[in-house]
RNA sequence: GUCCCCUUCGUCUAGUGGUCCAGGACCCUGCCCUUUCACGGCAGUAACAGGGGUUCGAACCCCCUAGGGGACGCCA
């Protein structure tokens, strides 16, 4: 058997936490059953590729402890990402289906795709489009043709009632409704594949047998089922796993909750810990014992132990266990290891000597000076902005749009930091000094310290976005309402920038 | 709105018809240990979403309702 997990660059580069859960469960499942687990990188989608965060993604399974084999090269499988290679791989087997009648040409464009799913949805309708709903006359897309404009190869689909059956490992037989099925684009204008089109073949290329993924993918089993048909595949075994969840138990995300395995590295945690943690997130040993190794997850592993309800992330919880793997699993010799390589190495030390030499008089300055490098979250109140001048309201208003801007950048870099909150400042008609005062005392936890910038470049995307986060909740939050309206000034102030 | 999935203490969970007036862990509270704090030890608060069935018997099986979540993209 082979098992993959596919993994998805985030647009950020950040390596998420959902991908390290489903690979640590298609990890214990693989090898509990002697088969092979493999990587896939995703990246269908040209805006989220990159190779740095491929590599993100790589080296935190690495740290994580987790390894895979390496599976067939099926255009750069794992490795280096080649678009042109994939494009004429996928482009070659869309146009095999519809040459076989199971795939059509759409010229649709982007304003009668809205209109058609308003219509469907006042009918009250699901808004999925059909074959004959995209059809147009010959002459018209004969027109659209010759005028050049740009088409999208889309899957056939059932438009007659009836269900389409799919197996779940954990859940049985799951009965989804064909008119939820839309004619889904399997080649984009762009020539680049979807998701659906990729993960089928490569899975098929790959000999894929078994697919552990996050529920949100039920919903599109029917159209990967009905690819496997048409193409004349074997499909493989599916498992739908729960969602990890936020505390207001929405999916994971970002905004709500740092998601980042960065960010929990950063923040001091071993990776021994945060995989536990992982395993005990829908998951249990048969002895219930909260504490066990990966090597010891895969001795008693049994998929059938995976629990459905979607698991809250408990940072408490983490902790404790994490506290629990420091005291019981290193000595003191390994814990000095673990602290250098943290945070006391180097490497960082280089990077923070140029701002903190010239405000050193002795060598115990130091440590004063850079404390909040080199800790989680720091103990600040409303209190510790009272040296900053200005209204709470204006403080609020600076943090809450530097935080929106640091969510939106890609690449993480000390220029581009700057460039941002310059650009901020500029639109809102404040010093750049003003500005910045309030992010120092977040950042930092003092109005006076090393450059907030670079700061924030040594801290990272994760822990500078949740120290700034966590600055705007210590000052009073921001309501719903008073959301809305910053929203809105934050719009009009991107649009002129 | 339509479809799908899910539902045991605040949170993570054990539990697959009787051994459950529901067990463990985090959190919280109290006590002990201790020069402080922490660790550790002990104790306590706290849950089967609701309603109908099936059964001698239901947290466990079935149905309905409610709640939560997800999906409905030229994102994955």
């Amino acid at each position: 058997m082979t098992v993959r997990t596919r993994v998805a660059p985030s647009p950020t580069g950040d390596p998420h936490l959902g991908t390290a859960y489903v690979a640590l469960f298609n990890w214990c499942f693989a090898r509990s059953q002697g088969g092979q687990f493999v990587l896939r990188m995703e990246d269908t989608d040209r805006a989220r590729s990159s190779p740095e965060s491929e590599k993100a993604i790589v080296e935190s399974l690495r740290w994580l402890g987790l390894d895979w084999d390496e599976g067939p090269d099926v255009g750069g499988a794992a490795g280096p990402y080649r678009q042109s290679e994939r494009a004429e791989l996928y482009r070659g087997y869309a146009e095999q289906l519809v040459e076989q009648g199971f795939a059509f040409y759409c010229y649709r464009t982007a304003g009668e795709l809205d209109e058609l799913r308003e219509a469907r949805r006042a009918a009250g309708d699901s808004t999925a489009l059909k074959p004959s709903d995209l059809a147009l006359p010959d002459a018209e897309v004969e027109r659209r043709r010759a005028a050049g404009q740009p088409s999208v190869i889309r899957m056939m689909v059932p438009e007659e009632a009836g269900t389409c059956a799919v197996e779940d490992l954990l859940r049985g037989t799951i009965e989804l409704d064909w008119s939820m099925v839309d004619a889904q684009i399997l080649l984009k204008s762009d020539g680049l594949p979807t998701y659906h089109l990729a993960n089928v073949v490569d899975d098929h290329l790959m000999g894929i047998t078994h697919v552990l993924r996050g529920e949100e993918w039920i919903n599109s089993a029917p159209k990967h089922k009905l690819l496997y048909e048409y193409f004349g595949w074997d499909m493989p075994r599916l498992c739908h796993l729960p969602l990890l969840r936020n505390p207001d138990k929405s999916k994971l995300s970002k905004r709500k909750n740092p998601t980042s395995i960065l960010y929990y590295k950063s923040m001091g945690f071993l990776p021994e810990a945060l995989l536990n943690y992982l395993g005990r997130m829908g998951w249990s040993m048969p002895d219930e014992r909260e504490k066990f190794s990966l090597a010891e997850m895969l001795e008693q592993f049994d998929i059938r132990r995976v629990s459905l309800g979607g698991p809250v992330f408990d940072l408490d919880k983490l902790r404790w266990l994490n506290g629990l793997w420091i005291r019981e699993d290193l000595d003191d010799e390994q814990l000095a290891q673990r602290l250098v390589d943290w945070a006391y190495n180097r490497e960082n030390l280089m990077a923070v000597l140029p701002h903190a030499r010239q405000r050193m008089e002795t060598l115990a300055d130091f440590a004063p000076l850079t404390v909040f490098l080199a800790c989680g979250e720091l103990p600040i109140d409303a209190d510790s902005f009272a040296p900053v001048r200005g209204e709470p309201e204006d403080m609020l208003r600076y943090l809450q749009f530097a935080l929106w801007r640091l969510e939106d950048r890609r690449q993480w870099s000390r220029d581009g930091i700057w460039n941002d909150m310059k650009a901020l400042a500029d639109g809102l008609g404040v010093k750049v000094k003003d500005f910045l005062a309030p992010l120092f005392v977040a950042i930092a936890g003092t109005s006076t310290s090393i450059s907030v910038v670079d700061s924030m470049a040594m801290l990272g995307p994760d822990m500078t976005r949740a120290r700034l986060r966590r600055a705007i909740a210590v000052l009073g939050g921001v309501s719903k309402k008073a959301q809305k309206r910053l929203e809105k000034d934050y719009q009009s102030l991107s649009e002129v920038g």
